[in-house]
DNA sequence: GTCTATATTGTGATAGAC
DNA sequence: GTCTATCACAATATAGAC
């Protein structure tokens, strides 16, 4: 399997239209025509970068997770505080539904996980397990710094801001509504804080 | 359109399977053929009982949204207190994701809605709608009996539950974890309970 | 209501010229 | 690396016999 960084000019056109289409549509619901239309090739110069769908998507979401934990160590260098942190962490999943109503690529996936390719569906595993982890020791540290209220533990609490997260962007797509991730997670953490 | 109260046995039966498949796999991720192998007939019979497949996912929705409907009045008539209905209204959650990692049809339907017919997606509103409303409500009685945190408001509260709900299914396909959505909603619940 | 047959379009993928 | 041409197949949908 192709690794994100070892890729051309090119091949970084097509991980790039296929990130946001998968984000649109999911899956199954964009082809290699639509990704030949956006980066302006034809549809088997596609193939020749990334002869499958699965290991396209694949190197998509590999990216993306990297990307993901880039921003969550840019978080810790600029924020010291959980609260802060998390309402940081939140702003990701604002910025990225901004952006054309986008789901977080591992959230459409996610939905999708049962119809996948085994080896996809492990990629957003890691994604979510990486969240789930650094959520957890944020969490946590905010619970030892008498920030964040010792119950639920930090796991539980992890887990459920995560799920709110991914949920407020199906649902806000669903609904058309005004209220977006970033309203729904301050509704969730106003509740944790002590 | 026809009203899924109104339908032959025959018809019922593709609506049961369609419901399902659409849970399993999404709007995008089935085919008549599949419908037609489950039913048992071929797949022009599909097409007599729904033309289109736009058709027959509307009518899956709106059987659906009033199934559940039902099921809210039946929480109403069986639990008084607030407390006990959210739970109730959670164990929904839980049993449909207990019946093969099954989403939310209108989870699912939410996350795919961008490339939905414009009567679906209003479908999918009109539950979101729904569900948003009677929990609004609960958590406001729920506030004025003293048995939820005053703030924030209800309807803040219930759309941060309900985006909980909804993403516990669709990270919980993506994890394999343990964690249930009964789990991640008590999490959350165990924050608003005064 | 159900079927066979078919139209039409789109899909992931490959062969082979340039 | 990109292209034209094409394969094999699956999709939604329709026509018309029974």
């Amino acid at each position: 399997m192709k690794h994100f960084s070892e890729i051309s000019a090119t091949a970084e056109k097509v991980v790039d239209a296929a990130e946001g289409l998968v984000q649109e549509r999911g899956y199954t619901g964009f082809s290699y025509d639509d990704v030949a239309q956006l980066v302006g090739i034809k549809k088997p110069s596609i193939h020749h970068h990334f002869p499958t769908k699965a290991e396209l998507v694949a190197v998509v979401t590999q990216r993306y997770t990297h990307r993901f934990r880039e921003q969550l160590l840019g978080i810790e260098g600029r924020l010291p505080k959980a609260p802060e942190r998390l309402a940081a962490y939140a702003a990701l999943f604002e910025r990225t539904f901004a952006h054309n109503r986008r789901l977080c690529l591992c959230g459409m996936l996610g939905a999708e996980a049962d119809s996948l390719p085994e080896t996809l569906a492990s990629e957003v595993r890691r994604f979510f397990e990486a969240n789930i982890d650094w959520l957890a020791s944020t969490f946590l540290a905010g619970q030892q710094a008498g920030l964040i209220r010792p119950s639920p533990d930090a796991r539980a609490l992890a887990e459920a801001y995560l799920c709110t997260l991914e949920g407020a962007m199906v649902v806000g797509r669903g609904l058309r509504s005004p209220r977006s991730p970033a309203d729904v997670a301050e509704a969730f953490l106003s509740t944790v804080r002590v």
